[in-house]
DNA sequence: CTTTGATTCAAACATGTGTTTAAATCGAAC
DNA sequence: GTTCGATTTAAACACATGTTTGAATCAAAG
């Protein structure tokens, strides 16, 4: 038999690539970190990351699909539910529970499997990576779940012009996407609040933050 | 006289080079561009760099200085009116006017002098640079007027925990941060909303956004 | 005109980068 | 044990980076 997967080594060389690429991207930056920061981490030779995913933009972007695609398959699940919910029911859905479909997966995933952390500190990153690289990637790959978001949001708020539950839309994401980067981060207030904020606390501000927002006046 | 200042050239290659800087780090981010694409944009020689600042990590705090500390003037003064008023008055500060004192001036800045745009998308990025350097350099700046952001929120909302009042200042930085290195981006939703979207628009948008979320329940 | 000090310039420096190569090593199938 | 393809390894490659250097250039003062 001609089998294509080896059975020993591979899959431990690419994970232990994908771990250690996924923390130093995360902390440093994708272009600060060099491929040998992330091989000698890794303890694996130098060329291990051509061989196996052949660029380092394609690493970013195999970085970016392990965790990526499975979050997405739960907020889309979520999302979709809600949506059947209220067909079934005859009513639109509920702002908040709309907001909540997309956001609890999201900060919850930190603690979901190790690394997840970091995952979750490099996407609320992306948002505003000022390298094109990185952002053409994660667009790509966040995209279509926006705009489901963004569709379930309509039928929450259909008496809201689309324009502006675009841009509420923009602003509730920049404040997910800050509270994703800076949740375990060095605080940027002389004020220290910051310190030991777990996610259940954090949810239950973010999103009354947002649901308030997204209806306001 | 011994004079410092010489008349002609010297001013003239220091301006074109802080442009040049700050049209580049804010578009392609501060890592990612070399002094020699800096140099070559501004027709100068690369050497000017470090012979009027000394490198290019001091080239990035002049940039950041150079605007800034006079925007942050206009938001102290602002922030220190309404802080006047409310104790002339005996009533505390309206949630809204205090975020309005904030955020107006920095979205106008857009449009107050040519650069300012690039400078405004830059700053907006350097909330969640991945570049250390960066960051530090920004949250020196930017930190003691956050503090008064913080205190003067205080103020308007004293029946609210602290703690509380902490993260929600934070989603709402996240939220104008977004929104001020992305308002002349290539939109992120497959729906196009946000081309020709202007300050003032926006303006009416985020600050009833930002205000519902600090105000919430 | 000559001098002086600030500024510009082309060239080089040392270092770090992503990628490639060709030989060595390994694991299982025959 | 031999063979063969997949993997690992050390070394080199070509190139880009921030910085430094020393001579050339310039504007104005003596």
């Amino acid at each position: 038999m001609k089998v294509k997967k080896p059975k020993t080594r591979q899959k431990d060389t690419k994970q232990l690539i994908l771990d250690s690429a996924e923390r130093l991207f995360a902390r440093e930056g994708f272009h600060i970190t060099s491929l040998r920061a992330i091989t000698g981490a890794a303890g694996v030779n130098l060329a291990a990351v051509n061989y196996h995913f052949g660029s380092k933009e394609a690493l970013l972007e195999a970085v970016f699909e392990r965790r990526l695609i499975p979050l997405n398959q739960v907020r889309r699940d979520k999302l979709e539910q809600i949506r059947d919910e209220a067909v079934e029911k005859g009513k639109r859905p509920s702002t908040k529970k709309v907001l909540q479909a997309f956001i609890e997966p999201t900060l919850r995933f930190k603690e979901s499997e190790p690394g997840a952390e970091d995952f979750i500190a490099l996407v609320g990153r992306s948002f505003t990576d000022p390298d094109d690289t990185v952002r053409k990637i994660f667009f790509r790959l966040i995209g279509p779940i926006f705009q489901l978001l963004f569709e379930t949001l309509c039928d929450a708020l259909p008496e809201l012009p689309e324009n502006l539950l675009y841009w509420r839309l923009h602003f509730a994401l920049g404040a997910l996407a800050h509270t994703m980067h800076m949740s375990g981060c060095d605080k940027f207030l002389p004020v220290g609040f910051s310190d030991g904020c777990g996610t259940e606390l954090l949810l239950s501000m973010l999103i009354p933050f947002v649901t308030a927002g997204m209806e306001a006046s």
